[in-house]
DNA sequence: AACAAATACGTGTACGTACATGTATAAATG
DNA sequence: CATTTATACATGTACGTACACGTATTTGTT
């Protein structure tokens, strides 16, 4: 997945960011909203952000009705890219899942088993 | 895991590499070797080294054989610190992986055949 | 209204991953 | 034997994870 998402110039978790915030546009959404529907909830969003709004794929700005929230959008060329490289990833992703139904679940069912453990 | 390694002072990588090592003691082993005896094979192997030299769990030489091998061993600080912080994973891994036999071996047949996709 | 506590971000450090590149040494070749 | 090629390691950069901490803003309390 990363490898191909390196040929539209975004990492893993760039390329997360993206599909979050794609999933409110064209509102935008906050640092915290953000890291609430990423599966790495470190506090890395604001970096994160950066890179992307360097590369002009994000526009950030300031709510006014609450100053302490960053806003962020896509930006045109954001969704572009985005669109670009989900398409790509989608192929991929179809590709790696390709199994039966019952299997899948009961991979699903044991996975959730291990990771329910309390240690 | 590695929430109790932090209590050794040892992140994951480094305590995986002292594994390796207690896998030759006391024969020394090269970069190369723990390369590849390691789940991630990175170029990291030097600098997870340095670390591990810097708290004097391990002793760094170059083989006169081959003066391109580095030749790395467990000092006997690192033979003891390496005991008491594998007693403590043990015992999570084995609350981690109860799972009666079928389910455990499902598991993994599961989990070979999405590793094995070709993407 | 003044102050304390909570909230939302941002930033600093240590470390790891991935990838590219540099350097010393050894092996292979003509 | 000289030169090329391969090998083994070290190092640089970009980025991500984890965790600690700082700062601005808002909210709750007295």
């Amino acid at each position: 997945m990363s490898r191909e998402l390196k040929e539209f110039g975004l990492t893993h978790e760039q390329y997360n960011v993206l599909r979050i915030l794609k999933g409110k546009n064209p509102d935008a959404m906050c640092v915290k909203d953000i890291a609430s529907r990423m599966i790495e909830k470190s506090s890395n969003v604001p970096r994160i952000i950066d890179r992307l709004v360097l590369k002009k794929l994000v526009k950030r700005s300031t709510d006014m009705k609450d100053k302490r929230h960053t806003l962020m959008a896509l930006t045109a060329v954001g969704i572009t890219i985005l669109d670009l490289s989900t398409k790509r990833t989608n192929q991929l992703f179809e590709k790696l899942i390709e199994m039966d139904e019952t299997s899948a679940s009961k991979l699903n069912e044991l996975l959730e088993k291990v990771r329910d453990k309390e240690v």
